[in-house]
DNA sequence: AGAAAAATTGTCCAACTGGTTAGGTTTTGG
DNA sequence: CCAAAACCTAACCAGTTGGACAATTTTTCT
């Protein structure tokens, strides 16, 4: 029963750090942690051992916070999530098209950039059939969609952009912006880099925000 | 060592069948199971046992024909590359831009539509860093992209489309196609289906076709 | 200070996994 | 028809993993 996101109910104000210091700084490093060994070794693969060692902590200190590994994975993915909702951004029918999505997208990638673990887990979470994400997409993604489509509808209404499937547009955008963090060894390979720069990402903001404002008829 | 992906090097003619017929059988069913396995529980997370069971044989008889697990994996990779490399398609200079991208996108969507289980499975041995792929991708695909991208620039030069970056060019059709086989639960979620549909992917290759070639100012 | 609460860790264990082996059965080819 | 090759599998094993637990130390609060 997965359900509910939210994490810490922050009753309009910032999160409440529950718990004491050291409960609150144990709990972040191991999370932390997780986050990096979940990435790189998937599920299955991560180990609680690992996670301790790399979080500083024996193993058994790793049980005493989070019952099970599972618990760990859990709050790593719900944590995720809340990063998605912030990066949704807000696009609505008074915005300026191009500003609206151009922003959008920078801010996907930006993300890509500097959260390249997180969009992982999450990938390969959905990969997996989305156990523990299905009610996330189900509800609140679904309903975030459905609402923009309404805004692209408005738009191509007045004119000031193509009429495209709302769906498949944000599919397509998430896949381009999405993989430069899931993709990035493949990336980085083709370009014969070892790692992605800073420059192949703006590279990829401009050719992506290019051939999709474009692509929609979206004007400046 | 991987580096060769020649699995049985047919000499022009179609594959060498090698081995008795029972072995021929075993081992197609064996990778099929395993594809299955793979692709839903990563590779950590497979258990020959399950592929085993699967595949319908006794465990032992799995490691009767493949020594190990990470022989199956390999060989279960080996054979998506070859998918890859027919999914490449042709596309030359000589080609009309738009024929050709849309083509090679709709040949990918189907791809995904088809084989959505490979198309997993070389999803998360990228992500996990292409520890098997990498030599593939460093080589041939880098290649590949490089050849591609002079047929670009010829086609730009001939003002037959803009100029984009190609390998962000083709980082984005490959994202927007895969995605379709990768979060097809996601996907699913959203449209509110339980599962993918024809129609859904005729209206992938519909919306993605569109912004691609009128991003990309290549007219029909 | 001192007791209660929280944190820490060494040790243990049952379950599971990939892989081996030895001995049997079936298939194949002459 | 028969022997050799190929195939099949029950039983077993050693290593690993998630997790339990009890004993100890540290922190917190009065």
């Amino acid at each position: 029963m997965v359900h509910s996101f939210d994490i810490e109910d922050d009753g309009g104000a910032e999160a409440a750090p529950q718990g004491g210091r050291i409960r609150q700084r144990n709990k972040a490093r191991i999370i932390a942690a997780a986050e990096k060994v979940f990435a790189e070794r998937g599920y299955d693969g991560a180990t609680t051992a690992e996670i301790a060692e790399i979080a500083g902590l024996a193993k058994s200190n790793v049980h005493y916070y989070f019952g099970t590994k599972e618990a760990i994975y859990r709050e790593v993915v719900a944590g995720i999530v809340d990063l998605w909702l912030k990066a949704f951004g807000e696009i609505t029918a008074e915005d300026d098209p191009a500003t609206a999505i151009s922003a959008y997208i920078r801010q996907k990638l930006l993300y890509s950039r500097k959260r390249p673990l997180a969009s992982r887990i999450f990938a390969t979470e959905i990969i997996r059939g989305a156990p523990i994400l299905r009610p996330f997409l189900e509800a609140d993604l679904r309903d975030w969609v459905e609402d923009k489509a309404k805004v692209l509808a408005h738009w191509a209404a007045q004119g000031r952009m193509d009429e495209v499937s709302p769906h498949h547009f944000f599919f397509m955008i998430w896949a381009a912006t999405q993989t430069y963090a899931d993709f990035a060894s493949q990336i980085a390979a083709v370009l014969g880099h070892k790692r992605l720069r800073e420059a192949d990402f703006e590279e990829a903001i401009a050719t992506v925000t290019a051939i999709v404002l474009k692509g929609c008829g979206i004007r400046a």
